[in-house]
DNA sequence: GTCTATACTACGATAGAC
DNA sequence: GTCTATCGTAGTATAGAC
């Protein structure tokens, strides 16, 4: 449980917050210590009473995630295998993103090459879980071509394509989250259907 | 013309190259002049005879560009409106994609920032042509909802996502190619299907 | 927990000889 | 066109007082 009731007490998971918000603006390595303690109100070197480096800032951002891939990949396992089963599949890992938890999928596709080259503190890389459950989508397929398997991939990363894709534009949350949903199910339609 | 008689005339180009390749795997701010110069067998200072500036590098990559957007642009804007303008104005985009010009994209996709930022001598935007597309096409939607715009970004962006979706798969640069055609079809396909 | 001060390094960039 | 040498800056990180 956190403690709110000394405002100091909370610098951690404001430089947290603040870190992601200028990581996805600028970029990791655009972005400098001087300018996160700047934005907190604190000196550069209090930085690292909070975190041992830079980049442990960075991996901080990735420990508090939830099990959701693990849980799907589980559930997955657990079911007959069967026709819906890609489209059921896709489709409960896509409606995981509400539009809370888009900051996360704006920060990746920001920062794409930070995120593919990191790991966390037990040296998995963080991509590591997702990479999964695409390869046991991929083995779903009857056949297995090339074309199909960057199908699979593109449904998967459909909220990560519908953040990309309103990233210039003026559009609500809601309305990327919507978006993702139906371009993961006219993805997926589009690998069951004829070629 | 381009002079390849004298090994030393092509440095400039050359310059181009591996900075390109280097900017892709490990991104514009985590590449060195340093680096390139030395993948080059050259010194660093030496880079400064063909580029004013490591930015300078960067703009260059983005010179020689084809004018396939503004033709689009024109031949969209010469066509009579018509409900399959949407689809086949996606589609000359994405099918203007051959597996040589993947580069461009693969770049895009891992320096997402840097490219959003970037504006050529001119100072326009280098991605400014292609919103304009977007926004041309979105004009053509028959309603105006925010997620028929994304809906709409999305399939023009096809091919960025998936050369994103193949990025961590071992797929041929044809299987990506491909599979953007199709997913851009699916994607205008549900714009403008029931919803 | 925050500060000042500082060490160390790597970077982009320039000057000038050859 | 390439080199050596160097400059100035900004970055991450550390030491130690308060």
């Amino acid at each position: 449980m956190i403690d709110t009731t000394h405002r100091s007490t909370g610098t951690r998971q404001r430089a947290q917050q603040v870190a992601l918000a200028l990581f996805t603006e600028q970029g990791y390595e655009s972005t400098s210590l001087r300018q996160i303690a700047d934005e907190l109100g604190i000196n550069k070197a209090s930085l690292y009473h909070h975190f041992a480096s830079k980049e442990a800032i960075l991996r901080s951002l990735f420990e508090d995630r939830g099990t959701e891939v693990a849980d799907l990949l589980t559930w997955l396992r657990e079911q007959p295998r069967g026709p819906r089963l890609l489209e059921q599949t896709v489709l409960r890992w896509v409606d995981t993103f509400t539009t809370e938890k888009l900051a996360g999928i704006r920060f990746t596709t920001a920062n794409p090459l930070v995120v593919r080259g990191l790991a966390d503190a037990s040296g998995d890389r963080v991509g590591a879980p997702l990479q999964e459950l695409a390869d046991e989508l991929v083995a779903l397929l009857p056949d297995g071509g090339q074309e199909q398997v960057v199908l699979v991939r593109m449904a998967i990363l459909s909220v990560n394509a519908a953040v990309q894709a309103a990233a210039q534009a003026d559009v609500s949350d809601a309305a990327v989250v919507a978006a993702a949903h139906r371009a993961a199910r006219a993805l997926v339609g589009e690998i069951g259907g004829a070629r």
